[in-house]
DNA sequence: TTAAAGGTTCATTCAAAATGAATGTTATTT
DNA sequence: AAATAACATTCATTTTGAATGAACCTTTAA
């Protein structure tokens, strides 16, 4: 139930470009890396990904580094998490010998999970890194869709704890 | 973004109860490792967990075993994964030097997987135990208000493949 | 030609999950 | 009372995947 650092470390670089987009000088890994502290070799492989995605266009040699392919508002966070996190197993399928299996075809439990992380990502689907990055107040801070689904009774101005 | 094999043999565990509330003899925790092929000793922890969070009561010696305290459909999905998962980390948060973080006190990122993950839920908290365990053709498998809440314009005989 | 950039490969470390052995406790049955 | 069948506890080990990082290669601008 939780996300790899790796996806962690995609978007902030994703964030970092978005951030970055009016510089003269493209983005570089070593800046990046030093800014968050974290091994150049280590997020070289997540810049690759990112590049190999489609979302970065690097270039090589003096000057080089990376930027943004597309406008910030173009790209969607769903299909980024989508992307970089590996393994959406929930749960092992159930044995086809037990009994609450034989009672139907297909598994209860594993289209309820399936839908909920369906409802995962319509929510992640509807923001974009201009969302994520644009100068904003907490108010102002997520599309008007993304806000009027809070969940209806709660305090709107603390985020819910989870647990 | 997956949920431990823990979790998994939890629910397994609910729900062989639940489909086993009109036994004589209580649910044995041998009879479920050997029907799931896992350890005894392993699944002990497990049940015992459940025990604790008030889902099942045990009894001792001989003829014991485990019987579900509350019927299967005040048994709530969300809850009971709640309870079992453990890390609920999404993202770390981001480092305070960093200047995307500075521009705003709150970081969107985290408001919007956490929303993401309040969505996630959302689906689980009105799913039963009961509803699982039922006896049930594909189409009637779930409450009426998850049935309607499916993405529109997508097909509906067959789950979205996630990825 | 040098320096600054990304790219690739490989091995290692680390943490969390998963496992399971050994042993204790409780209660029923005979 | 003894034997047995159940849950309970502790501890150590194994396994897995994520995370890390060193070493070296390739490309390109100055």
């Amino acid at each position: 139930m939780r996300l790899t650092q790796w996806t962690d470390y995609a978007l902030r670089v994703l964030m970092y470009c978005a951030a970055s987009q009016d510089r003269e000088q493209p983005v570089t890994i070593t800046e990046i890396a030093e800014s968050y502290d974290i091994s150049r070799s280590h997020l070289t492989k997540i810049v690759q990904e990112l590049a190999a995605g489609g979302w970065l266009e690097t270039t090589r040699g003096r000057g080089g580094g990376m930027r943004l392919i597309k406008p910030a508002k173009d790209i969607n966070l769903g299909a980024v998490v989508r992307a970089t996190e590996t393994d959406f197993t929930m749960v092992e399928c159930f044995d086809p010998e037990l009994n609450q299996c034989r009672l139907s075809q297909h598994c209860g439990l594993k289209g309820v999970l399936h839908q909920a992380m369906q409802s995962y990502f319509s929510v992640l689907d509807r923001v974009t890194l201009a969302d994520l990055v644009a100068p904003r107040t907490e108010a102002a801070a997520l599309p008007k869709s993304l806000r009027a689904q809070l969940v209806p009774g709660l305090p709107q101005k603390r985020p819910l704890k989870i647990r």
